[in-house]
DNA sequence: TTGTAGGCGTTATCAA
DNA sequence: TTGATAACGCCTACAA
């Protein structure tokens, strides 16, 4: 390659590792790099190395901001202790979900992170077994021992409800999500939970099973407000349905909060593009990106001190002005 | 490796990559790839091979539904045809852009589709020079024979605001974006086009500059509609600003479009979330996403015919409940 | 400070 | 059909 320098290949890969070498070859190197347009192979470097410098973030979504926005910060993380990043999406796909994380693998990656959908120990546990770091995010994996981010969806959940029910609302709606992603069952045991502490009996039809998908949440809360006797407030479990769901409000003229009081999840930004303002569960995107960058980059160092750690953020409900009191 | 089967590595080898063996062996070498937990290593064979099957994208955000949406459809597109793909974004960090195009050519991809911030030519041209096929997505770099696909951005910009004007609005402001990047001044030539050939003189005061962000919608919004002469009709030029604005029209309580008619762009879902239903310019992201991909495996397969190739596609005027007609 | 030699996991060539 | 063997581009001793 560079080796029309005179110099030896030796010398010039030390040179460009950081070794030292006599000023007028360094002049020398440096010119025939410029010339050559040389660039060191990562592949080749990889291969040798077994370490890329590279680590895998794999998650269900790349249209899905709450993916993404955590991606966003992770990578910033990453990026200053001097790690590139591969990211991939399955499109919520099982199949592609285990392609992806083979293919992740297979490109040497230093370590991942993770937001799975398919709940077999299995898939991770092989990985983890060869020494690859895994930091699963947003969602665990029982019967796994793997290091995971995750919010605390239970009271999440519970205190959006709750700030309902202290504001006087009896019955509430609650459009909650597939059962069998985790969050949507957490989620939905804190809208369980806070029933049985205020002594409230939940009525059934007013569980609304949802997909996460902005369509399910648009025929959803279309169902919630044309009934005879539809519920006082709903809550929204999602960013995609709690869309949908104003869609539905919107469409059909409903009043909030008037008529109905609401509130909804994840994204603040959307939650002042609709007026009144939505009151919204808001889930710490950011500190969930970089404490599971972090705790990364501990497992990267071989520090690996309280394994499996299993770090549960708090969510923060913010006010908006569509939950009225009732008296 | 796979050795312990007592075949040769040069067999297996060949097994892998669909060579024929005989049945027994077959049998043997499939049941010791199963137990040795054996997979290839792609940093090897791209070593060798120089085809890593893998294509770079990078754009400029992650968190820019826009972009996604985009790189969704490159991706599904690009799967069908067994290609994996590397997503980066430089975070809009001219610093970063350049170092993570470098990260993808290191990573030995075979191609990249890439969406540029920095217009210097010479950045792209030395990967092209390399025999690296590069589509450009969005905005075209002057100087250098590319690969192109975007969308007709002046004509997109005219026909909104000819909207506007053919239904009678007069004084039409603009929420423009930052100077240095091609979409927002081919947006604005087009407001300024439509002026012209309607025999109408801009003012200045209508022109307002922002950085294609969500705040400076809103401040810009905010100017506009505290003026003592405000313009009967505003078109925002961009998904965040459109944002932005939104949230100044509902802190403000301005009635739309009875105090005053809005054309925002780019995202379908967020003008029905809106009530009134933003009227917008979208653009087709899915046949851009598509379009790219099939361009650049054109490319892949060594078909040079057309190159460059510019594609310039159509968007659309959805109509919402924003605008209204002056008499 | 510099050069030589060997090997990382694959694939390709050619002979057996 | 199979097996030795030589690359691929780089890094790491170790020797000069």
């Amino acid at each position: 390659v560079a080796k029309q320098t005179g110099l030896s290949i030796a010398t010039i890969s030390k040179f460009i590792n950081g070794g030292n070498v006599i000023e007028s070859n360094r002049v020398i190197i440096e010119q025939a790099i410029r010339e050559t347009g040389f660039r060191v192979n990562e592949i080749a470097r990889g291969l040798k190395t077994s370490r890329t410098m590279t680590i895998g973030i794999l998650i269900p979504n790349l249209e899905n901001v709450f993916c993404t926005s955590i991606v966003a910060n992770v990578e910033n993380t990453l990026l200053q202790q001097g790690y590139s990043s591969i990211i991939c999406d399955y499109r919520e796909d099982r199949g592609l979900e285990h392609g992806k994380l083979d293919f992740l693998v297979n490109k040497m990656v230093d370590g991942i992170i993770y937001m799975p959908l398919d709940q077999d120990p299995a898939q991770v546990a092989r990985f983890l077994d060869g020494g690859l770091p895994i930091i699963l995010i947003d969602r665990p994996i029982p019967g796994v021992a793997c290091d995971t981010v995750l919010v605390d969806n239970l009271n999440a959940s519970y205190h959006a409800v709750e700030e309902l029910i202290t504001r006087g609302h009896r019955r509430v709606g609650i459009i909650s999500g597939p059962d069998d992603i985790y969050t949507a069952r957490e989620r939905l045991k804190g809208y369980q939970r806070v029933h049985e502490d205020y002594g409230m009996t939940i009525e059934p039809d007013l569980v609304a099973r949802g997909d996460y998908r902005v369509e399910s949440g648009f025929r959803l809360m279309s169902d919630f407000i044309t009934r005879q006797n539809p519920p006082s407030a709903v809550f929204i479990t999602n960013y995609e349905m709690t869309m949908g769901a104003v869609m539905a409000l919107n469409e059909n003229h409903v009043k909030v909060p008037a008529e109905l009081s609401v509130i909804g999840f994840d994204n603040l930004q959307m939650a002042r593009v609709v007026s009144p303002a939505l009151t919204i569960v808001v889930q710490p995107m950011r500190q969930i990106g970089e404490t599971a960058a972090a705790l990364l980059l501990k497992r990267l160092k071989g520090d690996l001190s309280g394994f499996p750690a299993i770090h549960r953020l708090k969510t923060e409900l913010v006010q908006g002005e569509s939950v009225c009191t009732v008296l």
